[in-house]
DNA sequence: TTACTTCTTGAACGAGCAATCAACAAGTAT
DNA sequence: ATACTTGTTGATTGCTCGTTCAAGAAGTAA
């Protein structure tokens, strides 16, 4: 069936990856209309005929910002081959983040902390979000574990909510840290029990 | 010398407390000053006369939030006795306070979330308070490693790092989470590696 | 061409915001 | 009592916010 009537002229995909990067970098309260009708070229008249509102534009971002969130939990125990250095360089990742990137943190935590738990519809994909991250480690350092990577005795549940807070710990704390590397010897540290041939 | 002029009609502390409260729950920009009136039943006008403006009231809730952090890690290695109950105790309280008082979190992590690094002088006092947990944690570790209550060959400063993310993670995770009790296991996971006898 | 549908445009709306200020009140000092 | 200092009061300021809307533009259908 033909779709009639004037086309639109902006690309939807384009316009919420940008409107993503705005409200992971400054917030949902913080990032005004105009901030978005200047940085993504759509007049408010536009935007609230697409998205219903301010909040529905927010949500469109916030969903995309999960895809990627699981795309990066299914490549933990995607490929075969040791799994823990990939865990590390997850956590490591978050630091060399801050570093590069200051002051945007995880979108998740970011959300957690402004809108929850109030907004139900954005904690649902606060949710799913977190849920897939910890569902990803989890089935990662049981792979690891039945392939001799991961000690016996280890509880790969609890490791995965353990490292999945403290991933988001460290988003937190590193806006705080003029040097986020400061802090990598505690994802080390997290790891280190965990590794079978050590101690 | 004595002071002269009309007598203040509130209490400062009082007021502090209240507004640190409001701040602690709402977040900076979400806390109107009509929302202060309201709770603190004091008008604009004094607010404006005795802290300068709205930030200057959230600068001194957030020092008093510090203070009663900076207590929180003194009481970890006060009296003596096992240290890693205290220190277990110190993270079950997160999930605790997560359960009875939802959606306040960390007065730290808060701010870092919202205000860092753009705000420089909460930026100061956020640093310090992480800064306080930090060092309270790895005192409170080292004495136990002293001792013999944790193993000899751990990294107490990678580990109070370790905790404290760990900490402010759980503040986030527990946002999201219907039951916070569901990451307990995580507690005990980063502490189990720690405990001399075990293993 | 004409009718119809959808999207864009940009000004405008009411609400809420942080902050101000002149008039007034309540103390102390002499 | 008078002068002086500081605090309170609450209406008001200018501004920004999210949202709406009527008019026009750009396409399809017949």
């Amino acid at each position: 069936m033909p779709r009639t009537g004037r086309p639109r002229s902006f690309d939807d995909d384009q316009v919420v990856g940008r409107a993503l990067e705005l409200f992971w970098r400054r917030g949902y309260a913080a990032t005004s209309l105009r901030d978005l009708k200047e940085e993504l070229d759509v007049l408010p008249g536009s935007l609230y005929a697409a998205y219903g509102d301010k909040h529905g534009l927010f949500l469109r971002a916030l969903d995309r910002y999960v895809g990627g969130a699981r795309e990066q939990a299914a490549e933990l125990d995607a490929a075969g081959g040791p799994v823990l250095p990939r865990v590390r360089e997850l956590l490591m990742s978050v630091l060399e983040a801050a570093r590069v990137t200051p002051g945007r943190g995880c979108m998740l935590g970011n959300t957690s902390a402004e809108l929850l738990p109030a907004d139900e519809a954005a904690g649902r994909l606060v949710h799913e979000g977190f849920g897939a991250l910890e569902a990803g480690l989890e089935r990662a350092l049981d792979a690891a574990r039945r392939a001799g990577e991961v000690r016996a005795d280890v509880d790969c549940g609890a490791q995965a909510r353990l490292l999945l807070g403290l991933m988001q710990g460290l988003h937190v704390l590193a806006r705080a840290e003029a040097d986020p590397g400061r802090l990598a010897d505690a994802v080390d540290a997290a790891l280190a029990p965990l590794a079978a041939q050590s101690r």
